[in-house]
DNA sequence: AATCACACTCAAACCGCTTTGGATGCCACA
DNA sequence: TGTGGCATCCAAAGCGGTTTGAGTGTGATT
């Protein structure tokens, strides 16, 4: 059933129908009932590929998803971004497409969404130090907004995002306040700007007490339970241990646990560890008594705000450039408490087993 | 620069200029080079709006997501699935479009892509017993592959799975043969087919040795890390607990494992577990020594294969369903090993710090 | 020299909708 | 009575490709 068909059975002529469809104005509102009527009668849905050819507009938002070809990781916070900003597509009519390439061919991706039409904006995700993306939208001219900030860049972009420095300057300060000194910092790639400025938060704190940080306390890597064992593991096994952590990510959190209780100490008494929470729904941190102390931000809520920006961008080009800076709840769990007394060597627990 | 600009400023028609580009036999050979060479030069990209409404293909496959409102999962396997059928469609020049709706609207989602044009065939996630989704999608007559299996339907149709009876059945086997008796099955949602799949090779494994299931020693909830948690936790305070737990995923796996370190146990040693590893790019089993014992089945390739699958059958509809059937690898990790010689209590270790 | 097959190329219809630029009829007002 | 304004409705021209159904011109065949 389309356009034509259901006006024929009227008798009346496409351009009305389509008009009553729509809520124009310039049409009797009896008609327009009886249009709506029939349409819903014979279950007529206009066809998408013809509104889109007509209209010029793509009613889709794209997200390129690069694909590493070396470390090959899939973004774990990917899922419930998309789960939130399809969310609002869906109420508001839009697809979202996504786009999966190897990482050389990102920039093409964009280049043919714009081109070939298939996107009327796109969701910049996982930005870094003076991403070069930014640049490459603007000169493609299509709208778009970034999950996260690039530093460096000095275009004007729209853009979501939590205040990563100020989280994990309250997390550390709260565990400078439990007495830590020594406080291990096992942080996300460090070319990625949300770890940096989560690197910067917890410099800053530890500057605000006159503490210098300690290189051989700071790791930084990809957020997997691999690689947090592994810099917690290093840093426990230091003369001079941390006695808390500070971990990017649930996931390395894991890790940093089992490298904690793999030395026969226990996280929360020994050890103190504060995560950051992206409130993942298949990771949830405990339901009512958090596992870990967190530092905490819906990356679903991130997805559904960036959405909303970008369908008002496209719906109205003119306006400047918007932002939206989350912050990110402390949230008391099990994994923290009070530094150990002794300052000196730690009751010899048994080390790698 | 759109066709026709392009045919004109080539002295040709666009008849001939859309058939030398799309490799008709006939147009000359020189015409056609000639054609190619303007077009890349000119940076001629089709407009995939107009194409979509000529010939009447989506160039689009669908996949709905039912955002659960009661509990929000989104299912972490999804990214990885994702993205392995995304780099089959962007080889073969499709869009892949997400449809995130709320649980309730899923049948009217599969309705709306169909007459709304906008794919040519949908991929089924997470199929359930009897799922309703198979009849809905053969009566609206849209192509599709299903990723798992529906027991208790009748009707064909095309799917990917991983042999999941098998994974647990040998998982089980290995178990035993290390000489444990009381294992732990910590299975995911039990109307999920794969879970009484892999709750089956469990069940026929035991029964194959003589041994009776017992029902306080399987548990089946949601595959999240707290829930694996709580089904360990619950299984190990039992008088007689189990010696080994089988455990539906690498999520819950970890829980398990918190529950077994909490109480002073040490996985691997006093307790066995052999998770099912989906091979998560970002919840790596370990690299060169897994962490756990695993049937080990590439989700991602799964997402590849349901893909082909899915072109294949868009491309060439006349063809009857057609079925992969993955199995998995047992991958002998760290976290399993002969059961402890005594059968009678076990050295009493510190219970519920 | 007429015929035919063949290799190329093109004009025009079409996909299903939106949107521009009239028509038409009716009523009010001068 | 004529004119203008308003409320409705419609024909037709896009949107940018694909595809059908003819033409052409050439060389080979008869």
């Amino acid at each position: 059933m389309n356009l034509k068909e259901l006006a024929t059975k009227l008798g009346l002529s496409p351009t009305t129908v389509s008009r009553a469809l729509n809520g124009y104005p310039e049409v009797n509102e009896t008609t327009r009932e009886r249009v709506m009527a029939a349409a819903k009668r014979h279950n007529y849905r206009p066809n998408t590929r013809a509104i889109r050819l007509a209209t010029g507009r793509a009613l889709a938002v794209g997200h390129v998803i690069p694909l590493a070809t070396r470390h090959e990781i899939v973004n774990p916070i990917f899922a419930d971004f998309i789960a939130g900003a399809g969310e609002t597509y869906s109420r508001n009519g839009y697809d979202m497409i996504l786009s999966v390439v190897p990482d050389e061919s990102e920039e093409q991706a964009y280049r043919d969404l714009k081109s070939r039409g298939s996107a009327d904006g796109v969701i910049l995700h996982a930005p870094r130090m003076q991403d070069s993306r930014i640049p490459l939208l603007h000169e493609i001219g299509i709208p778009f907004v970034v999950h996260g900030r690039a530093t460096g860049t000095d275009l004007p972009y729209s853009w979501v995002d939590v205040n990563n420095r100020r989280a994990f300057q309250r997390a550390t300060e709260f565990l400078l306040d439990l007495g830590h000194l020594r406080i291990g910092l096992v942080n996300g790639l460090e070319f990625m700007d949300f770890a940096i400025r989560r690197r910067t938060g917890y410099v800053d704190a530890l500057a605000a007490r006159g503490l210098t940080p300690d290189p051989s306390l700071m790791a930084s890597d990809e957020m997997t339970e691999i690689s947090g064992y592994r810099a917690a593991s290093a840093m426990l096994d230091l003369p001079a241990p941390p006695t808390a952590f500070l971990v990017a990510s649930m996931i390395s959190g894991m890790g940093v646990r089992r490298a904690i209780e793999e030395r026969g100490l226990r996280m929360g008494r020994d050890i103190s560890v504060i995560i950051h929470d992206d409130d993942l729904s298949y990771m949830k941190n405990g339901d009512d008594v958090p596992i870990f102390t967190a530092t905490r931000s819906s990356v679903r809520d991130a997805g559904r705000i960036a959405a909303d920006l970008l369908l008002g961008i496209i719906a109205n080009p003119g306006q400047g450039p918007e932002h939206r800076l989350l912050e990110a709840e402390l949230i008391i769990g099990q994994s923290t408490g009070p530094a150990p007394r002794l300052s000196a060597p730690r009751p010899s627990a048994p080390r790698k087993a």
